[in-house]
DNA sequence: TGTAAGCTGTACCGATCGGTACACTTTTAG
DNA sequence: CTAAAAGTGTACCGATCGGTACAGCTTACA
């Protein structure tokens, strides 16, 4: 593929990480090619409609992920409480147990959302109508699944605010952990 | 003071209603001028140090907000149940029940903190020592109110991360509900 | 009314922004 | 071996970036 990279998908993985540092309007071209080696008539041989184009490879990069280790996962019919404990350790190996923030949480405070409205609005909501279903198949009743669903996507977005805030990745595993327990004791 | 402002505060303010929108990153001056009417010689006049000085400013006015009407409350040894739930209703009037998102927060997540440093770790730090006193206070043994006090934090993070990626500020006057009822009806 | 301080418009600075043109090299595949 | 396709370096574009210089206006106050 190229010299840097031996697959697109190593590259995307790369402008994820320059953007989760300087977010989007923050990162540039130059910014980019020093973090990548590529110059920009390779990131435009890539990514012909420039940096958005390279956020929406990100995020589409992101969503497969997830697709794959979390939401699917959860969307099985058997094995439910397992599948959740599941979305728990991936989610927590894929925040790097707190040192890494979440992109799309990132996108979606400022106006940077407007750009990709769809992709960051059906993140979340993608995310908790898995967990709401698997919560469901689990025993609990319907309403309080959604809710536990949401009170879990919200528990973990702010705790990677928080996190970062502190500079404490504790936090996170903390919440994590909290989390977890709350999903699986309580009588809901 | 000037044609466009009766007070100092009242431009902070408007700045900060940029930096929310825009990010730090992605404000530009010609987009401060434009949204406050006043010149680049103005601003400078007001702010010698460009931009980072008026994100300061507005962090400062953030930071006496909350503490007049979040932090000193709870820190105050009486009506403790009562000044909790004050903290309550003056968040959901800060971030108007969920149309507003937490400009620490979101400088929080990029590289934008390295520059705020102090302020943005400071900012969640007191609310959650204050909070936790308060806690404890109110019944809840000390380890108890730390988490439970870093728990409401951090649901009031993540709920204004969700609400504006599902563009449904009553995400988040849910959360602050249900944060409410867990702070007073449990068992701690 | 005078004068100093506060405030602002205009014009400018060099640097960097995102993006393009194009020739060149490298790799792939028949 | 060859030709097309993939990838890249260099040089450039106009626009905008954050910031400055400075003269002039406006306001407060003595």
């Amino acid at each position: 593929m190229t010299k840097d990279f031996a697959s697109r998908s190593g590259l995307v993985a790369a402008l994820g990480e320059v953007f989760r540092e300087y977010g989007f309007a923050g990162t540039s071209l130059s910014e980019i090619t020093s973090r990548t080696g590529l110059g920009k008539s390779s990131l435009y041989h890539f990514f012909p409609n420039g940096k958005s184009e390279m956020a929406e490879a990100v995020l589409e990069n992101i969503d497969t992920w997830f697709q794959e280790n979390v939401f699917t996962p959860l969307r099985e019919p058997e094995n439910t409480a397992e599948n959740i404990n599941a979305m728990f350790k991936a989610v927590d190996r894929y925040f790097q147990s707190g040192n890494r923030i979440c992109l799309v949480g990132a996108f979606a405070l400022d106006n940077t959302r407007d750009q990709f409205n769809q992709e960051v609005g059906a993140y979340f909501k993608e995310w908790i109508d898995a967990l709401a279903l698997a919560l469901k198949r689990m025993g609990y009743r319907r309403s309080q699944a959604r809710i536990l669903a949401e009170e879990v996507v919200i528990g973990i977005q702010g705790a990677l605010v928080l996190a970062r805030s502190q500079n404490d990745p504790k936090t996170f595993t903390r919440t994590l952990n909290r989390l977890r327990k709350r999903v699986f004791n309580t009588n809901g």
